[in-house]
DNA sequence: ATGAAAGCGCTAACAT
DNA sequence: ATGTTAGCGCTTTCAT
C-alpha cells in the first residue's frame, strides 16, 4: 500500500494524503479523519525511504564505536539510542574493532546512506580517518565526538575532564590518609589516559607527597598488565597502601591477584577503580571508583548532534561532564 | 554529486553510469574506466536511498533487543554486526528496554524504513507484538528469533539447548562428587529458564540424587535474589556442597555474599555459573560456568536472515548451538 | 555498446 | 480546501 493507491481508495489526491500525514493545517478535519481512517484500515504508512529521497533528510544517524564488548560502550550506545528514538531518529550501529579497513567501509556506507549526522568514539588519528571526517564536515554532515576528537580542528565533543578525574581520585585516597599511592594506567600515548596520569601527579605534588616512578605501571588495559602491576608492587621494599587503577576491569583483576597473594583488601591495601561498571558493585570487595557518566555521555552527544542537524548551527561546542567518586568497600581510611 | 551530474561530466548517459557501478558486462572496459575515474575525482557514490526506492531493497536489517547493558547482548550485537557488514548490510539498533510502547514504535519505524529483515531477541509474547510480527511475515519481511520465538508459529530461530545445558552443568557437578546441589534460577515463567531447571532436575534423577525443593531459589536475576539464595542456604541444616546459578552475574554476587559469610570457594562450597561473560574469568575465584556462544548466536542469526532475504526461501529452521563447560576455579572435586 | 524514458513513493510549488 | 505536476537519484526495459 502506497500513497497513490491510498489516494485512489480515499478518493483524494496524493497531495492531500501527504498533507494529512504531515499535519498540514490546510486540510479540513473531515478529510483528515477520513484519510486517516482508511489508511489505518489498509495499514498504510508513508515510506521513510521515499521521504528521504525527496527531503534529503533520513532521520538516521551513524554511531561509530571501536568495540561493543568493552563494557563502557553499551552505556554510550544506550544513551544515544534513547535520545534518538524519542526524536524519531534511528541509529545505525557501526563497530569497527580498531580496524582501519572496517572503519573506512563504514564511513562510506554512512555517506551512501545519507545519514544526517555521526557520533564517533575512538578516533585513531589516522590520515584516512581525518580525510573522511573532513569530507563529512564539508558536506555539512555534523559529527559529534565522544572522549577525544581530532587535534587542531574545531569540533563538537562530549567528554569528561580526565585530568580532574585523575586528580580527584588521587585526592580521595590522600584524604583517606594514604601517603604512598601506586598508579596503574593504560597506554599513555592515549591522550585521555595521559591526562589522568597528569591529574594523579598534580594531586601528589599539591599535597607534598613524593612522586615515585616505580609506583607507576602503564600498559594496555588487560589481565596481563594487572599481573605485571602486582608483581612490580611485590618487589617494592616500601609498599604503597593504595592503588589507583584507571579502569575498573583492570582494578578487578588486580584485586583478584592481590587476594591470591594473600593481601586483604582494603585492610592491607586499598584499591580504587575508574569507570563504575555495573559489575564493579558486585565483586568482592565492591569497588570504590571514579564514575564516568556513560549514559549521559551518549545522551548529551545525541542532543548536541540533534541541535547541529536541526538548527543548522555550526557551533563548536565542548560539553564537559562530571565524574563522581563512588565509595564502596575496596578503600579505607588509614593512619591518624 | 549525483548520477545526472556525473553523466554529464563524463559525457555518457545516466544508464551507462548506473551500469558501470553495477558491474554490467555490456559496458566496455574503456568507458568503465573513464567513468570510474571521473567518479572518484568528484567523490561520486551512488545513493543508497535512491537505490532502495528503486529496488525495494534497503540492505538494512533491524535488531531488536530488550536491553544492551545486560552483558550478554553486546556479544549478540557484535555477531550480527560482523556478518551484516561483510555482506554490505547495515544494522539499525533497537533497544526496547522491556517497554511495550517502545517496542511498538520500533516495529513501526522498521516497517516505514523498509528493512529487509529483523532479528529479534526477547519476545514478550504480548498480543500487540504478535500482531506486528505476523504483519512482517505477511509482507514477506523475514524475522529470525534468538533464544525463544512465538509459540505455535513456524519460525526461524537460533538458540541453545537450555535443557541440555542445565543437565550438563548439573552433571559436571555430580561428576565432581557433589551430591547436594543447590539451584539458583531466574523467573521460571521464562521458557528457557524453565528448561534449564528441567535439565537440572533430570540430571539429579538420572543419578539417583534427592531432589529437594528447598535447594531451589527462583526470582529475577539480581543482587537481591543472590542474597535471598544465600540466606536460604544458611538456614538449611544439611548444606549443599555446590550451587548451580543460571546467570554469571548472579553467580558472582553469590560468591561475594558467601565470602562475606566466611565461606571459602571452592573449598567450602563450589559455585557454577551460566553465560561465560568476559568478567567471569577475572573475579576471585574465576568462575566455572556453562558458556553460551553469544557471538556465534548473533552470527548464525544474521546468516540465517541473509539466506531468508536473498534466497527468498521460507524455510522454517531451528539452529541449535552448543554450550560448553568452562572449568575454572570456583568448583572442585570432593569426596571419593 | 550505449542512450532515452518511465517509474519507485513522496513533497512542495503552483493552480484551481 | 484540494488537485496537478515536476522532480528527488536511481535502474531497467526498449531502442538505436
Amino acid at each position: 500500500m502506497n500513497i497513490t493507491e491510498l489516494a485512489k481508495i480515499a478518493q483524494v489526491s496524493k497531495a492531500t494524503v501527504s498533507m494529512v500525514f504531515n499535519d498540514d493545517e490546510r486540510i479540513s478535519d473531515a478529510t483528515k479523519k477520513k484519510v486517516l481512517k482508511i489508511a489505518k484500515k489498509h495499514n498504510y504508512r508513508p515510506s521513510s525511504i521515499a521521504k528521504s529521497l525527496r527531503n534529503k533528510k533520513t532521520r538516521t544517524i551513524g554511531l561509530m564505536l571501536p568495540d561493543i564488548i568493552d563494557p563502557f560502550f553499551p552505556g554510550i550506545l544506550k544513551g544515544v539510542e534513547e535520545v534518538a528514538m524519542v526524536n524519531n531518529y534511528v541509529v545505525i550501529f557501526c563497530s569497527f574493532d580498531e580496524q582501519k579497513e572496517k572503519e573506512s567501509i563504514y564511513f562510506e556506507m554512512l555517506q551512501d546512506r545519507w545519514v544526517d549526522g555521526i557520533i564517533f568514539s575512538g578516533v585513531t588519528g589516522s590520515e584516512e580517518e581525518e580525510g573522511f571526517i573532513k569530507g563529512f564536515i564539508e558536506r555539512n554532515i555534523p559529527i559529534v565526538f565522544i572522549d577525544r576528537g581530532l587535534e587542531g580542528h574545531s569540533i563538537n565533543i562530549v567528554k569528561i575532564d580526565n585530568f580532574e578525574a585523575g586528580y580527584k581520585g588521587t585526592k580521595f585516597l590522600i584524604d583517606c590518609g594514604h601517603r604512598r599511592i601506586a598508579f596503574v594506567n593504560g597506554p599513555p600515548d592515549i591522550y585521555i589516559l595521559r591526562k589522568r596520569r597528569d591529574g594523579y601527579i598534580q594531586a601528589l605534588k599539591d599535597n607534598e607527597l613524593c612522586f615515585d616512578d616505580s609506583l607507576i605501571t602503564e600498559g594496555e588495559f588487560s589481565v596481563k598488565t594487572a599481573k605485571l602491576a602486582v608483581d612490580k608492587l611485590l618487589e617494592l621494599k616500601e609498599k604503597p597502601t593504595a592503588i589507583f587503577v584507571t579502569s575498573d576491569l583492570v582494578a578487578i583483576s588486580i584485586q583478584t591477584e592481590l587476594q591470591k597473594c594473600g593481601f586483604n583488601i582494603p585492610d592491607d591495601i586499598s584499591v580504587m577503580g575508574f569507570d563504575n561498571l555495573p559489575i564493579s558493585s558486585m565483586v568482592n570487595p565492591a569497588l570504590t571508583t571514579v564514575a564516568q557518566p556513560f549514559l549521559e555521555m551518549g545522551e548529551e552527544a545525541m542532543k548536541l548532534l540533534l541541535a547541529l542537524i536541526e538548527d543548522q548551527v555550526s557551533l563548536e561546542r565542548k560539553i564537559l561532564l562530571n565524574t563522581q567518586i563512588i565509595v564502596r568497600e575496596s578503600t579505607k581510611k588509614i593512619g591518624e
